[in-house]
DNA sequence: ATGTTTGTTCCGAT
DNA sequence: CATCGGAACAAACA
């Protein structure tokens, strides 16, 4: 389910409400695993404190008191739930983390239907972050860094915005929006794309991952998308064109189309094909 | 029943 | 050997 916006507001929202806990205990659901093992796993997250949390792209990352750090990446359907100690019964708990300070007990649960997520236990990030493209959001990133990195690849800007090496954070919502807003046609080639064109987009892709993260993320009918109190997310109220049926620039039928394995919505009249 | 779904990885073709 | 596109992973819903 979740793009920047969303893995942004749980990994803030746990890095405000976690913090300083000690993780007393933890158990992983029958038939799950933890990597690199869940004997592993356990012996070096039990009992550690949590010194901050953070993120890289879309990884939440843990950070313990050993230096060790959990990396957690949701996939499509994973959720981080953050619960009182006798609370309802949650969907899909793979692991369950108890959480004790001097303030009380709560629980951390890690959730995930279609287990397309992961758990890792990294002894460093640097893998992590030599991995992945920057993000839009980053303003060191220039234009012209920007529009070298989209044609370094032979393929559709749409998937240019989606490969994380590339550029980190997109998924296919925002990246669907944003092509929206900059007026480009989802399956221009990068090496197409004008000088212009990498000025517009990168401007939109600020601009909606912005407005998500504002929002606290998108949660869609199938309300996969919660944040670590379970609540939604607001941005859904604020697509542009994707999930819709009329351009509201121009009230032409939208497009839906796959393009590059992705559900993709675009204007055929503002969008055009370079 | 068939076609969807916020993501990533790996395999086969070129 | 490098690159790219698409299948696969799995579960729920319309």
């Amino acid at each position: 389910m979740p793009e920047l916006p969303e893995v942004y507001t749980i990994a803030t929202d746990l890095n405000s409400y976690i913090k300083d806990y000690v993780i007393t205990d933890l158990r992983i659901a029958r038939g799950y695993i933890a990597l690199p093992d869940n004997d592993t796993f356990i012996k070096e997250v039990k009992n550690q404190k949590i010194e901050k949390v953070s993120r890289i792209a879309k990884n939440i990352l843990i950070h313990l008191e050993n230096k060790k750090i959990i990396q957690i990446h949701l996939g499509m359907t994973g959720r981080m739930l953050l619960r009182s100690p006798k609370q309802q019964a949650d969907k899909w708990v793979r692991i369950l983390f108890k959480l004790e300070n001097k303030l009380g007990t709560k629980i951390l649960k890690f959730c995930d239907m279609r287990t397309f997520g992961k758990v890792v236990l990294l002894k460093t990030t640097s893998t992590l972050k030599n991995k992945y493209g920057p993000e839009p959001v980053d303003e060191n990133l220039n234009t012209e860094r920007f529009l070298e990195i989209l044609k370094s690849k032979k393929t559709t800007i749409k998937n240019a915005l989606l490969t994380q090496e590339l550029i980190s954070g997109v998924g296919n919502i925002y990246a669907t929006d944003a092509l929206f807003i900059a007026k480009i046609h989802p399956e221009t080639l990068t090496k197409n794309l004008s000088y212009d064109d990498a000025i517009n987009l990168l401007k939109s892709l600020r601009k909606v991952l912005n407005e998500g993260i504002k929002n606290r993320g998108s949660t869609l009918s199938d309300k996969m998308y919660v944040d670590i109190f379970g609540r939604e997310g607001k941005h859904q109220n604020f697509f542009r064109i994707y999930s819709k049926n009329f351009c509201p620039t121009c009230k032409s039928k939208v497009v839906y189309k796959t393009i590059n394995g992705r559900g993709t919505y675009f204007c055929p009249s503002c969008q055009k094909k370079k």
